[in-house]
DNA sequence: CCTTGATTTAATAATAGTTATCAATTAGAT
DNA sequence: ATCTAATTGATAACTATTATTAAATCAAGG
């Protein structure tokens, strides 16, 4: 059964090391999926899975949360935003002697060991403070998603309400507001994954914008 | 908004600190059933976070499994088995200096730390050598559920087949074992909680059963 | 080139674990 | 004893992941 290298694999891979971050499956897909449209999110998660049991890139299975994955292999630990849940590397010297990752605990053959720290990303500390912000600060780190607008809302919601992809106008005549600015939210809530649009110039919520309404 | 001491939230606390085991929900739900038959899986999971959110318990985020919780909430770290997922302390002198659970890394405030092992358990050592077992030996530890017999498997087969609940002489005749035998590998399989009675001497297979099969 | 058989894919269903919802019940203050 | 917010059991919903399946792709040989 010999292993072949189609072109969805070869995306998948570069996409992850291209990225420098720890992406989740469904980032990963979100990113593959502009070279490459017509891809399936299972397609990402099957090869995640191969690649990491190749030993190509590591899995890093983050307390309960959703998996990332890591396109670099070689040992070092990982810290994860309690807030917007963005993991990064790590090196603290001087723990690896004391730290066994391989050998005998307590009667457990040891076969390696994760260390995994929590806490605020430099980004978070600051949005803590002024966390009634009123405007998206663009942090990139994911923690926007938890401050929309009120007018970002509306749009949400109004989207949820129909069914179906509809348009940008008709969102503005549901809410009431301009149809030029109802543009803009769109095209600021798609770069958040919290809109797509399954035809062009026709809009949906995605999963991420409904879960993203509640908050 | 006070917290009032229900009888559900009180034996789920006696029985997880009494087990001095890492239960997960459902494993403590079967325990606190045999106290308690009409409690629900949500109430445990309601309660489990309702504790381990008071800092009562502790709750472990283990390696994108099934969550464990501890009633002992002390800094100690955790070993995991890669087989049976059994989980159990270990305690590391020396690391606490070297292995910050809070301070400044990296621009992160770190909130906490999580330190996991993975290895084999001394039971899954053995088991391992000698995979083909034909007898469930009962570690305990839940690697058993993956060396079912083939009369369990037939037995499960069957129930799986009829739906809803069956009496132990329909499995006889379905799989044309023997009544008594039968009997008995329904009792083996209700004990590893493969099998479940509905309804007194009528029998079923769990959602538990039905994966064990497969493996 | 053209078949052949294995691998991989996209789409989708199924699953596991957990969380949310909601009407009915109950703890505990008054 | 009465009242009411907290809690419960039952069950639906949800999220992340895995399994299934028919169709597409590929790698060799003939
Ligand atoms: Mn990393
Ligand atoms: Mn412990
Ligand atoms: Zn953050
Ligand atoms: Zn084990």
């Amino acid at each position: 059964m010999p292993v072949r290298m189609t072109s969805q694999r070869e995306i998948i891979l570069q996409e992850l090391q291209k990225s420098r971050q720890h992406l989740t499956a469904d980032e990963l897909f979100r990113v593959v999926r502009k070279k490459m449209p017509r891809i399936s999110l299972a397609t990402v998660y099957r090869n995640l899975e191969l690649l990491s049991e190749a030993g190509v890139i590591a899995k890093l299975e983050v307390s309960g949360r959703q998996r990332h994955f890591d396109s670099e292999v070689v040992g070092h630990d990982h810290v994860t935003c309690v807030l917007c849940h963005r993991v990064e590397n790590v090196r603290l010297e001087g723990i690896k002697e004391d730290c066994p990752s391989h050998g005998v605990v307590d009667g457990y053959i040891i076969k390696g060991r994760r260390l995994e720290f929590f806490g605020l990303c430099p980004r978070c500390q600051k949005k803590n403070r002024a966390i009634k912000g009123d405007d998206t600060m663009g942090c990139g780190c994911g923690c926007a998603k938890k401050m929309l607008t009120d007018e970002q809302k509306k749009v949400l919601q109004a989207m949820a309400d129909c069914d179906g992809p509809c348009a940008a106008k008709d969102i503005a005549a549901a809410t009431g507001l301009d149809a030029k600015m109802v543009s803009g939210k769109i095209a600021d809530l798609k770069k958040q994954g919290f809109v797509d649009s399954p035809v062009r110039c026709k809009y949906g919520i995605t999963a991420e914008g409904r879960t993203a309404m509640k908050g």
